[in-house]
DNA sequence: TCAACAATTTACACTTATGTAAAATGTAAA
DNA sequence: TTTACATTTTACATAAGTGTAAATTGTTGA
């Protein structure tokens, strides 16, 4: 008998690439990384990552668009989280991959303490 | 003081998003999820996963390039098998990640026996 | 209302990714 | 060497991603 997996396979592959092509960039990436540790603004993005602003926008707004972000407006500046747990839990995943088991710390820096300093 | 995280991120983020966008593709991603059980011929991927042959090959031919996958000519045949330690423990960690703590097997039904039947 | 600040959107050029079909290569056996 | 089979490469059209700079929107306080 011929067994095709694809056609098991597919659909959630399908899925599973859309998330990894919305975190497969290296600004999107370490916004995701970022925000693990809770929300924060466009400019202390800005200022912690050292993305332009025009680029960061863009690259938030895809994540919006995408449910992996939410964004909360307070007077003139907009916080963003993270809110999708896939995405969470695939961005602790790589750190996990690309750091070896112990020190998932490295790419997770940003502390709130950072987040007043930066202020 | 002023901490900027991407100084000692970005160069991580890049080498990460590579490997992301090496299998953010379905037939990429289908092809590393199927070879974590072992070596496998073009033929039987192609049957598996029912992926035109061309496009099959040059999907192969990108892993290749990025040494995820090593080829072995054996006849007629070229053998694929994963040798990336990173790609293989990603793949895994998105299995888990879409399906779930309990069942990765769904993703991973490809086994010894199946790949006899498909001859 | 005006000025200043935070963030987003637009416009443009450029590169990369993707799907499809046809042609080419390498290998083994008749 | 000719045939058949397995795999790769080429050629082409189209879509999607990326970086940069300029213009725009939304909000607050003078």
């Amino acid at each position: 008998m011929m067994i095709k997996d694809s056609q098991n396979m597919e659909p959630l592959a399908r899925e599973a690439t859309a998330l990894l092509k919305s975190l497969a960039h290296p600004d999107r990436l370490m916004i995701c990384c970022q925000l693990r540790a809770g929300e924060m603004s466009v400019g202390t993005l800005e200022t912690q990552l050292d993305i332009p602003q025009p680029r960061l926008s863009r690259e938030l707004a895809k994540l919006r668009d995408e449910r992996i972000l939410a964004a909360r407006r307070e007077g003139k500046v907009v916080h963003y989280s993270l809110i999708d747990d896939r995405a969470h839990a695939l961005v602790d995943a790589i750190c996990h991959v690309m750091l070896g088991p112990q020190a998932d710390e490295t790419m997770r820096i940003q502390t709130q303490a950072n987040e007043e300093a930066a202020k």
